[in-house]
DNA sequence: ATCCCTGCAAATTCTTTGCAAGTTT
DNA sequence: AAACTTGCAAAGAATTTGCAGGGAT
């Protein structure tokens, strides 16, 4: 089984690395139908799967259910992330919050595999608008 | 606007209580069918609404995208949850990692109104079982 | 009696799949 | 040339909606 080089996927990356928040398959699609105008959706799906297998892509699920995909840059750390409710900006946490008591999960015997953090509330900016 | 205490709804309540972790809408529906064989799933969906509503439940999204409804306890706080990837069973987190780390969070003017935590992985009993 | 809730069926929405034609290696 | 990928359309899966009849207050 080869992976192939496509016109398609190296936009579908292109936009990812471009964006510093992860993007929902829409997000991507209603970008890259500017650069390749008949591109289908099912495309993007596959893709996306694709780029996960590899593990070049993250995916994250949000507070609402919807599942968005992040570029991994090679050697960061992983990152969570605040969204405002109001402005649905995406913030960095500053830290991952597992951190301070992974190790006690791991003393009842637990190995973590994967971990995901949502946080929603309203931002600084947001805050000071109302 | 008034809600009615119809017989579904009293059902579902009662499975949501019974269990000691959050339910998706298929557990529920298959759980309550031996009951009310002629129940529709849309009833559910629409119980499961009012019932958030009313904050009577939490809304719990994991890791595969699932959502899954748990009943608030009254004066209980909150709790994460650990899924094991084996046996998929649900254990609860000692504590909020969330509480460490809230303080600088709020220190940047962000004001947390919802979190969420899924952290899979494997079991110490499954572990074992390899 | 009023108005909410239910079951059923149909409609939506999101995602996956089959396939013939087109691309990449 | 061989094998993978694409666009399109159709199929699936999950959830929502419309509606007439039934049930709760």
């Amino acid at each position: 089984m080869q992976v192939r080089n496509t016109k398609q996927k190296k936009h579908i990356i292109s936009i990812l690395k471009k964006s510093n928040r992860p993007l929902s398959i829409n997000e991507i699609y209603n970008k890259i139908i500017y650069e390749l105008p008949r591109i289908a959706k099912s495309t993007i799906y596959r893709n996306i799967d694709l780029l996960l297998e590899q593990n070049l892509i993250e995916k994250y699920y949000f507070n609402d259910n919807e599942i968005f995909y992040l570029y991994k840059e090679r050697d960061s750390d992983h990152t969570h992330f605040i969204i405002c409710d109001d402005c649905k900006k995406i913030y960095n946490l500053p830290s991952c919050p597992l951190r301070e008591i992974e190790n006690s999960i791991k003393a009842e015997g637990f190995i973590i595999k994967n971990h995901q953090i949502q946080i929603t509330g309203i931002c600084k900016s947001c805050a000071l608008k109302i």
